[in-house]
DNA sequence: AAACTTCTCAACCGCTTGCAT
DNA sequence: TATGCAAGCGGTTGAGAAGTT
């Protein structure tokens, strides 16, 4: 493998590209097609490299870029994808039609990663921060030893695979900060389960698809196979940051004037935004029988009313293979119990933070 | 209004990969 | 197998835009 030639010689033209360079280059590839670049440029009377022709081409002129703002499916694909590809721009870009593997790399360092900092997350490992959390706590020797009793609790959390809605709620409660720490050393190892769950059933998907919708689908379904883990993890705290820097901004209030902008928002379309009493989840887990589970995500996902894209509903979707380490081993679910009637006090349902995800699509 | 800072993103640089010889 | 070249990739830069003081 040799090193490449510099393709820099003496009058090539660098820098910003003239529209008369572009109507050159748009019209010789119109005529000609791609072919070779290191001879196209020469070709088309333009005095570059064929190196930045290449660059010009596929990163702005090629006609079946997309422009503008990223969509929310977009942007969660993309925090999806490079939670398990990392910095694979091209990779993430064959999922994302009409996006480059440029325009994706400059989104992920503008806005999406700032965005994950700002909500605790780690962008490179797409885990809560643990600066943020109770160290001491979580070092502890358990979390590298798991007692029978560390993996009981794990267990006791694989019947929440099954809703989508109370998943988001968990994994919002946690990344929010507003869960107490033990609550959050509880939740925190199971979320990240699953989203290693999602993110492997997303990377099983054919790199090269022609079409988003069949990509979207085949990702539901993949999903559903392996787990029918929605797009939650992520998608939520992102999705109500962006939610309520918009709000606020119509409010005309400071981006950063969260709670305020919250607070003076309209109720929209019906998505609704609970609290989740980890305690009370963690009792109601522990059942044997999941038909609380059940009554809450229903009610909840018919509020929702189908917010954010791929989730299930819950009776037509059994859990297949969450935490396939742990899977094969019986599970049983011990101790106390809640009755139905607890459910509804589990969730704090807070009309005033009715979010509209419309600006988002 | 001006100066300064921060943000955005097109374009570049240099390295790796894949293929032909 | 070694070499040369083209293409692709990810990190970085810098000019202009936007925001702030």
């Amino acid at each position: 493998m040799g090193r490449a030639p510099c393709c820099e010689k003496s009058g090539l033209k660098k820098g910003p590209w003239t529209p008369e360079e572009d109507d050159k280059l748009v019209a010789y590839i119109k005529k000609h097609g791609q072919g070779n670049w290191r001879t196209l440029p020469k070709n088309a009377g333009l005095a570059r490299c064929g190196k930045s022709c290449r660059l010009r081409w596929t990163n702005y002129l090629r006609p079946d870029i997309k422009r503008g703002r990223f969509s929310f499916e977009e942007e969660e694909t993309i925090i999806q994808l490079h939670s398990i590809l990392g910095n694979k721009w091209s990779a993430i870009a064959a999922r994302l039609p009409g996006r480059t593997d440029n325009e994706i790399k400059n989104y992920w360092n503008t806005h999406i990663r700032k965005r994950l900092l700002r909500m605790g997350i780690d962008p490179v490992t797409h885990a809560p921060r643990l600066d943020l959390l109770d160290l001491s706590a979580l070092l502890k020797p358990a979390a590298y030893y798991p007692t029978q009793a560390d993996l009981d609790t794990l267990r006791a959390f694989e019947p929440l695979a099954n809703y989508p809605d109370l998943l988001r709620l968990a994994a919002s409660t946690l990344l929010s900060g507003s869960a107490a720490i033990g609550d959050q050393q509880q939740l925190l190892p199971w979320l990240l389960q699953a989203q290693m769950a999602q993110a492997a059933a997303m990377v099983a998907q054919p790199p090269q698809q022609a079409e988003h919708n069949q990509f979207m689908q085949q990702q539901q379904q993949a999903a559903g196979a392996a787990c029918q883990m929605p797009d939650l993890v992520h998608a939520s705290p992102t999705t109500v940051a962006q939610q309520l820097a918009a709000a606020a901004q119509q409010q005309q209030h400071q981006p950063q004037d969260m709670s305020a902008a919250c607070h003076s928002m309209q109720p929209p379309t019906g998505y609704v935004d609970s609290q989740l009493d980890v305690p009370a989840l963690m009792q109601m887990v522990q059942q044997p029988d999941a038909s609380n589970l059940q009554q809450w995500s229903s009610t909840v996902t018919s509020s929702n009313n189908n917010v954010g894209s791929g989730v299930s509903t819950p009776s037509s979707s059994p859990i297949a293979g969450l935490n396939h380490s742990t899977s094969t081993a019986a599970t049983t679910y011990g101790g106390a119990s809640a009755s139905s009637s607890d459910a509804a006090a589990l969730f704090n349902m807070q009309l005033s933070d009715l979010l509209d995800v419309s600006d988002y699509m």
